[in-house]
DNA sequence: GAACTTTATGCAAACGTTTGCAATAGGCGT
DNA sequence: ACGCCTATTGCAAACGTTTGCATAAAGTTC
């Protein structure tokens, strides 16, 4: 039997009543009797009946869907490895559903530079979630001034008129650093580039919470925050300057993962040489070998918090940019 | 100024053309002028001018949107962690947007069990890319049964009455064990869960390839498919059997590194007390020490093959499963 | 029993596109 | 001048919902 289609119509026929009425019993609209609603309610699962959203988004100027935009850092059109940023997607792809959403994966390539046309007048999303503020700041800046509900995941120290959530980079690094300096390091060294915002922050707790606990002379090897531009650097300066750190507070664990491959070539001995400290906590933190100690991220949190606070600013809410806690994971590196 | 929402009959009033022309301007019917085409286009960008898609798709009984449908092995609600296959998503993306079409991330939550209904009748997609065929088999039976437009990543050699896309993960095992044993290994051992059909074939091409090298009694370690479980066996059997393997083939790189890092933290050195080969390719195989030998399944095809595949059906045509070609990665781990 | 409220339902318009068909205008051959 | 063809445009219907308003039936009050 070849699928039929039902519309909204073919169902209020079945059922004996109105496409209005069985429209509103759809919606458990209270204005229908009890009885009824059941009745064409019953009859929908029978059928397996599901409404045309097409329709139903044409009618309520609502879609019901939210956009993720994945701001990826580079010019050229590549897929996302890095497995935090995944991880976070992942995670708000639940916290949408749980409140009734469809999540619409999107990215630059797609959406264009007019975000608010496309997303919004487009009528393909109600709200937009970014993920990475990258190097289109100016476009976030400008669909938020053009009044699209929107969060970005970030760093929410950022300056901006939109809603950022993002983790306490700075009490992290200086979590780190506390730890690397009472675990006995003297010469803590950190790895990545401040030009990001998310990662100065990182970078000034660092420094911030190495001060305070007496080490003044902390090193930054400044490199692509990625594991192999890690590894490359980390062998770069063994070579160079040899072995003239003792920690290392790397900005995320794929790169804390790429340093450690380093050393451990060069059997530099973590922790015994060198204590590593990461940022994220992703799978592979608890897998290496010496597991990583990092900074946890909860991502878990994060999709829930972004969601909702996307939602309020959907019912017409004012909503502030906040941070999310974080909690130090000691393991074997330190 | 707040923004102002043109509909098409708005910009077809500034361009001073009925909306009919104005539509097939915007689509580039030749039907209409040229020298009219243009000034709307022209006009349309000026005014960030985008279509309503709701209207769009409700007219045209397409959404030019393809589902990803993530299979989750657990019943338990819960995100995502294998990077492997939010690697595949993430391509997929890449492909299903290379072809104009937008991605809707789903999975069986939202969906729930008629699918059909849910992404077809429902109007929300076109088609659906599921990725894993997981345990819902069943499930996927019948949205194709019901003629849903449909492609799954999995294993290819499968015998159902979809469209199967995936490695052809008996060679993988021949590969590895090949390898292994050309590498020296004399009582090579699997490393995974013979009950799902991909890594059934990775098993039964690991045995055959034993085999024909030469060496006919591979061991077999059945495990959930995870690094924690993977970790927790080899464990386990060090402390009971000893060591009585000297290689591993992991049926994935997660696997692999798991057993990995009990290896190393009891002093077996790799590769030359064990070697191991993983499969996937995942961006941690090149990070880990030592670095992991490894069967590559390319990803970057796999999502241009699974949408390339399903447009075909979506334009009528009939489309058969296929086979993805693999290659072996040699690296530090044998 | 008239006037009024309450409860339950149906009618019809609107959301913004796309497209078959009709219409207009100009050119050209006879 | 007439018919006919082509090139370009416009009219109006249709896609399937949702919802304000009208309606109808039934209950309540005086």
């Amino acid at each position: 039997m070849p699928h039929k289609k039902l519309k909204l119509a073919d169902l209020a026929k079945l059922a004996g009543v109105s496409t209005s009425t069985a429209s509103r019993a759809l919606n458990d609209n209270p204005l229908i009797k009890k009885e009824t609603r059941e009745r064409v309610q019953k009859l929908a699962k029978e059928h397996n009946f599901s409404l045309n959203a097409a329709a139903s988004r044409l009618r309520l100027q609502k879609t019901k869907v939210i956009a993720v935009l994945i701001n990826l850092d580079s010019e050229t059109e590549q897929s996302i490895d890095d497995p935090f940023l995944l991880k976070v997607v992942s995670d708000i792809n639940l916290a949408v559903n749980r409140q009734g959403y469809e999540l619409l994966l999107s990215n630059s390539f797609m959406a264009g530079t007019d975000w608010y046309g496309y997303f919004i007048d487009g009528r393909r999303a109600d709200g937009v979630i970014v993920v990475g503020q990258g190097k289109q700041q100016a476009l976030i800046d400008k669909a938020a001034k053009a009044g699209m509900p929107l969060v970005v995941w970030g760093d929410p120290k950022t300056d901006a008129d939109y809603v950022v959530v993002g983790s306490d980079n700075f009490l992290g690094g200086e979590l780190a650093a506390e730890h690397l300096i009472a675990k006995g390091s003297k010469n803590p060294m950190f790895l990545g580039d401040p030009a990001h915002a998310e990662l100065s922050e990182r970078y000034d707790g660092f420094c911030a919470g190495a001060e305070r606990a007496g080490v003044t002379a902390t090193q930054l090897l400044k490199i692509d925050i990625t594991s192999q531009a890690a590894y490359d650097a980390i062998n770069h300066k063994l070579r160079n300057d040899g072995l003239d750190f003792d920690g290392i507070f790397a900005c995320s664990d794929m790169v804390a993962l790429g340093a450690m491959k380093a050393l451990k070539e060069r059997y530099v001995s973590i922790p015994n040489d060198v204590q590593v400290v990461g940022f994220d906590d992703i799978a592979m933190a608890d897998i290496s070998f010496p597991s990583l100690t990092t900074i946890r991220q909860d991502t878990r949190q994060a999709g829930e918090l972004l969601v909702k606070k996307l939602l309020a600013q959907l019912s017409g809410q004012k909503v502030s940019s906040s941070q999310l806690e974080i909690a130090l994971i000691e393991r074997q590196s330190s």
